[in-house]
DNA sequence: ACGAACCGTCAAGAGATCGTCAAAACTTCC
DNA sequence: GGAAGTTTTGACGATCTCTTGACGGTTCGT
């Protein structure tokens, strides 16, 4: 259960996800507007922020800045249509997840259970589990279905990267400031290159994914089968 | 009085002991099977984490390195048989203490006071143990299968640093840093002149290693064969 | 349907790391 | 002071790893 900001301004969509939510033992608050919902953001203290872009008043960008200059606070980006170059742009300045719309509320509550339990296990040294894939950073290993899997270093912090955000989309830009330290452009093909080799290591392909997904126009997802 | 957290399949025994701990004062988790084990460990942080062996979904011995990876809590291993070579393959993997089925839940009680009592320091001249490797501080001595190895200092203090970290990569600059005493860059050969004095010593080779792997680019790491 | 953008893979070369040798520098102990 | 043992350092080759550009297939917008 977690204390969730909606800031939506559609009432329909806000008042469903608001129900179903609550339904799922969330506490919900909503928001019409980025500037009310900048001022719950500050008074109430939400654990997540669910923030549609394509407010009325302010650029959801500008409002994902404004949200974490002023506190902490997990953010999921809704927006209407999929590739949409804001969204990425919202991953790139530190959303922790996102959202295509339609989505169900079913889909919203899995992706506010994985923000929050992220937020908690945050050490850097801690095992990650993504299914049957095991990370384990101080014996520097990979293990799927109890087989190891060798890995280059880069390999494995990219791995490592995706699999702190398992469930989540990361996009290109973020894995080349995060992995590779280089906060500018350029070769993106490299990441690709990487991915490439490390689908090939897990044993699955870009055509028939099993955990490494990628989401066209927006990044790579990192998560569990099924 | 303490945080126990009982991993045990067997739901009889381990609802035995959740009531016998809990009337003598400690507050008691359960987990059935490894992977939920692993889950709590890190959400509920126990100060003790009695571990039994043969569980269905993971290797006891696994279990064991992922939760020494994850956290510092002491382990108790509880096992069906005596003289369990798993058991003892745990104590040299870390584990804090040992238990035979069956055992009376006073039984456990004691030897979870003793480990908290004990803590968890480590003396710098405590005996350690990877595998069949020995490393005796005192007498500054090094057995691998009851065979004396003769090391020089350097090399003595370099096995020991990393026995001490057994089962996690360390770095050459980390090596350098605390076993050489130069906290700057340079003679990172050094690191692994030695490295290849101590491999030719235990009887392997850098091409077959046996406990001693280097990974390639982080750095090496000491670990039990198999 | 056409072009543009995106993505996956290949191949090749640049770059970095590691293991070992041998010689120099340093210790220790007679 | 000298000899034996120990440690450090530089050099070098043999990998292993990373990056980059090219190319073809696919998706998407117009």
């Amino acid at each position: 259960m977690a204390v969730v900001l909606l800031i939506e301004d559609d009432q329909p969509i806000r008042e469903g996800l608001e129900r179903a939510l609550t339904r799922r033992g969330h506490v919900v608050m909503q928001a019409e507007d980025g500037l009310g919902g900048l001022r719950s953001a500050v008074d109430e203290l939400p654990d997540v922020v669910v923030l549609d872009l394509g407010l009325p008043d302010i650029d959801g960008r500008d409002l994902l800045r404004m949200l974490r200059a002023v506190s902490e606070v997990a953010v999921i980006i809704s927006t209407a249509q999929d590739g949409d170059q804001a969204a990425v742009e919202c991953l790139d300045a530190g959303a922790d997840d996102y959202l295509v719309k339609p989505y169900s509320a079913e889909q919203l509550d899995a992706r506010v259970r994985a923000v929050l339990r992220r937020g908690r296990t945050q050490s850097p040294d801690a095992v990650v589990m993504v299914g049957e894939l095991v990370i384990e950073p101080r014996p520097h290993r990979v293990t799927l279905r109890g087989e190891e899997v060798a890995l280059t270093r880069k390999e494995f912090e990219l791995l490592s990267y995706l699999a702190r955000h398992a469930g989540a989309v990361v996009s290109k830009r973020e894995l080349l400031t995060e992995v590779w330290d280089q906060p500018f452009g350029g070769g993106e093909r490299t990441v690709d290159v990487h991915l490439s080799w490390l689908r090939s290591k897990l044993g699955e392909s870009a055509s028939d994914p099993v955990y490494l997904h990628t989401v066209r126009g927006v990044g790579v997802r990192l998560s569990p089968p099924g």
